[in-house]
RNA sequence: GCGCUCGUAGCUCAGUUGGAUAGAGCGUCUGACUACGAAUCAGAAGGUCGCAGGUUCGAGUCCUGCCGAGCGCGCCA
């Protein structure tokens, strides 16, 4: 496919054959890399320093052969630098041809078609007993763009959302609103630890709406019988509220799976059956446990507690075990870094089972650290002081959170200062970015034209600011990929970004709407690629790009 | 104590899996709108890449040891 053939790989290619001529060797790969210093070219390869050993040869006289041995019509000057170095230009004709390519790949540019052993990727999986907040929204914001980048990167990925609205957490979210039920009629309601009680404001919305729906009726009833009536209120409005937050957020899922059903359709009973085949679990003090610290865990598990009833380790598995019999070959979670403890739990449980080593891949999100003004703001949502993923969004827009979200790697904590979130929004990244979408956008308009029917690029040379944003464009391809491979979504903002700048310089020293027909037509070739590459960078992470601001 | 992850400009963060003189944004200072959008551009200042060794032609990147931070180490999830 043209869009994917990529600058970079023929370039590459055309260095193997060099290498192949020169030494009649077959090299797996050539690393090619854009120089910082622009004085060293488009592009330059480490090739024969690297191989220097191999040909038992120094560097530099290796880097002169493989130089002299090169041939492609679409790279000129050639030299040999520093230690041995090989840097080159690429000719006009082939920046032209390249985007007529870009151009004419439209929407599918960087993008590859799906392929592949499909991937499941889950994220956020929040228990519905309250809001999303703002740690939440992290999950949320790199998953979501996680998922769009590895299925532009030609990845079969489903995303998926798993909840559990049962067992304790969802029972004290139940007396929480039950007791505020109560208060609302003057009336007490009988709980087991008020210190534990859920305090948030959402509580006492939900005992509101609660009344509004069936009055006094479950006053009538005895606690045992209203119970389970209330919780599922609760756990639905729940639910509904986190919903309407994804949607806001533009963060989509295929399916909501419920742990609930695992035990339904007899997965843990299964579970525990193949385990015992397994080998690997024993009874210990009426417990059954895995023999995990077999497996790479640093120690053994319960499964089934003395009292019967299963840990969360059980449904965990079950429920990765449901995964891989629906015929996924690698389960991506994304989870807190609070959670590091479990991956190699559950995954010395999937070994057990069968499964590959490989199968579960856990991606670790930190801790975002919310300041206001300064201070640290801390989020316990017992205590009710949380800031809502909601709140976040009507104080600094949906498109800066989003982005300021996954501006920086999931790897390291985030500090998310809301007053200056708020105070800097219109200075945030997101405008400069959209910015230089909404400058085209506005050229476009002056020129009557529309970007789509840019198709045909005369033939010329191109000034080094032009270069400079033709070479960024073409690099998009591989960013994309390699995001995708690594699974990050930070090296998206932060191309996007290098793309705003050489487009806005380009801007500064060079008029588009020029008299002379063909360098117009050639600079507006250039604008509608890049308005492209924007539109298409920001939709990955699921951002707006906007005609005009 | 053991294990995992992380220490890069005053602040928030990049750094193309080992490459050439470590880069952006914010903040500070100086300039640029009678040509397509100044939410922009040009320039200046700002660094012992936590510290110390090691590996090699070459280390912010890989290895070891310290220092510092966060998180794990439940028959909680």
């Amino acid at each position: 496919m043209a869009s994917r053939s990529g600058i970079e790989e023929r370039v590459s290619g055309s260095l193997r054959e060099a290498v192949r001529e020169a030494y009649g060797v077959e090299l797996n790969g050539v690393h090619v890399e854009r120089p910082n210093e622009s004085t060293h070219g488009d592009f330059a390869t480490n090739v024969a320093l690297a191989n220097a050993k191999v040909f038992k040869r120094n560097p530099r006289e290796v880097a002169h052969n493989i130089a002299s041995a090169l041939k492609a019509p679409f790279i000129e000057n050639v030299e040999v630098a520093g230690p041995g170095f090989i840097n080159f230009r690429i000719s006009s004709a082939a920046l032209v041809e390249e985007v007529g390519a870009l151009l004419a790949a439209g929407d599918r540019y960087g993008k590859r078609e799906p392929a592949g052993a499909p991937i499941l990727l889950e994220y956020v999986s929040v228990n519905p007993t309250g809001p999303m907040t703002v740690a939440h929204g992290r999950h949320a914001a790199y998953g979501d763009s996680l998922a769009r980048i590895m299925e532009a990167a030609g990845r079969r990925v489903s995303r998926e959302y798993y909840f559990n609205d049962g067992g304790n957490q969802i029972r004290l979210l139940g007396e929480s609103v039950a007791a505020r039920y109560a208060e609302l009629f003057d009336r007490e309601w009988p709980v087991s630890d008020s210190e534990a009680l859920y305090r948030g404001e959402y509580i006492r919305e939900i005992a509101e709406d609660l009344k509004k729906r069936d009055g006094d009726r479950r006053l009538k009833e005895s606690p045992r019988e209203a119970m389970p009536e209330i919780m599922a209120f609760a756990t639905a409005w729940c639910m509904g509220d986190i919903e309407r937050t994804l949607a806001r957020a533009r963060v989509t899922f295929d399916n909501y799976f419920n742990e609930k059903s695992l035990y339904d359709s007899g997965g843990i009973e299964r579970l525990i059956e193949d385990l015992w085949e397994s080998g690997y679990v024993y009874e210990n003090e009426g417990a059954l446990w895995l023999a995990s610290s077999k497996l790479g865990d640093d120690k053994d598990r319960v499964l089934v507690k003395n009292d019967g009833s299963y840990t969360y380790m059980a449904p965990d598995l079950a429920y990765h075990q449901d995964k891989w019999n629906r015929g996924y070959g690698t389960a991506v979670n994304v989870l807190g870094a609070d959670h590091a403890g479990y991956p190699p739990r559950i995954r010395a449980g999937l070994v057990a089972l069968g499964l590959p080593e490989d199968f579960l891949d856990v991606e670790l999100v930190r801790l975002v650290k919310l300041v206001r003004g300064g201070e640290q703001v801390k989020v316990s949502k017992r205590a009710g002081n949380f800031v809502t993923f909601d709140e976040l969004l009507d104080e600094v827009g949906e498109d800066a959170a989003r982005y300021f979200y996954v501006r920086s790697s999931h790897r390291t904590e985030m500090n998310f200062d809301l007053a200056v979130a708020v105070q800097q929004s219109d200075e945030n990244p997101v405008y400069y970015v959209q910015y230089a979408h909404a400058r085209i956008a506005s050229i476009f308009r002056r020129a009557e034209l529309r970007p789509e029917d840019v198709t045909d690029v005369p033939p010329g040379d191109f000034a080094p600011e032009e270069r400079a944003l033709l070479l960024e464009l073409f690099d998009f391809p591989r960013v994309v990929e390699g995001a995708a491979a690594r699974r990050e979504v930070h090296p998206l903002p932060t191309y996007l970004e290098t793309l705003a700048t050489r487009f806005h310089r380009f801007y500064t020293v060079h008029q588009v709407l020029v008299e002379d027909e063909e360098l117009r037509q050639r600079r507006l070739a250039l604008c509608a690629a890049t308005k492209n590459v924007l539109r298409i960078g920001l939709s990955l992470l699921g951002v707006e790009a906007p005609e005009r601001m």
